[in-house]
DNA sequence: CTTGAAAAGCAGTGAAC
DNA sequence: GTTCACTGCTTTTCAAG
């Protein structure tokens, strides 16, 4: 990962849609350089794909909750159990295994706090092999995810 | 937002180089039909934007942290002073204020451990007021970032 | 006024120099 | 590495319901 590519990664990461030559004359490549770069980075699977970015207010999503969930057993089947409830339910946004006091670490989005309610009753509640679940609520949103700090760390 | 609208969303958020055609036939609408309707969702601002996703393993980030943060004072002054620096913080990913025990939940990506501590040291060290930082590290992404689930929730 | 079809403009893609 | 030509998508315009 050199400069070069650390530059196009940025400025993609930000807007997709900017036409190849003028991505290329801002980092200073011919127009053919820079494509070829970045079929590389879509080939060595940097470039993962290229989505559209919801704007969740727009959409009405007005509540964002982190979730810390201890199960009852440390098993490999109670986690394995666990993560396959978490994968069919898609109004799980993300889920990390941690290291610590919490085992798992979920994001919900949710319209309002019926929505929540809702979500809650129907797929959070039903979790199984769950000891212990504590709701963080965000009030507001300081830096939204705007990509990788490409570059940044070089 | 119609049913038609989140098959749209929920399609292009995966992937947005989807060609207007096939879109619009694997939702069974006309191509100037569909292509109308995103055009409305983007200046309506449910769509924010297009943007690469990267792949994080690819680009060599393999620690994600949840630092949960508290403040020594919860004056505005404060509050304002941390989000300040928080938002000149590059490495910084994403910054949510909260309800409940901490102030701030903040996510940083690191390479790998050095590079954490280079970050800790160089930046979320200095960030202005705080009385308590707790860092929970990530082992394992159950389920990665895919967009909001619109359509699940109608 | 809304919807679908066709044509024109433009950027991406690949080949040749 | 650069230029040029071609292909295919996007976008606009026009016509019909």
């Amino acid at each position: 990962m050199d400069k070069i590519d650390a530059k196009i990664l940025t400025a993609i990461q930000k807007d997709c849609r900017i036409p190849i030559a003028t991505l290329a004359d801002k980092i200073g490549l011919s127009p053919s350089a820079c494509h070829r770069r970045v079929k590389i980075l879509e080939s060595g699977g940097q470039i993962a794909g290229y989505v559209a970015r919801l704007d969740p207010k727009a959409l009405g999503y007005s509540i964002e909750i982190f979730m810390e969930i201890t199960l009852t057993s440390q098993s490999e089947e109670a986690f394995d159990k666990f993560e396959t409830a978490v994968k069919a339910t898609p109004e799980i946004s993300e889920c990390y295994f941690m290291a610590g006091q919490a085992d798992y670490l979920l994001r919900i989005v949710a319209k309002n706090v019926a929505d929540y309610e809702r979500i809650h009753r129907s797929a959070l509640s039903r979790l199984p092999g769950v000891a212990h679940m504590q709701s963080n609520f965000t009030l507001r949103t300081v830096r939204p995810w705007r990509g990788y700090p490409v570059g940044e760390n070089l």
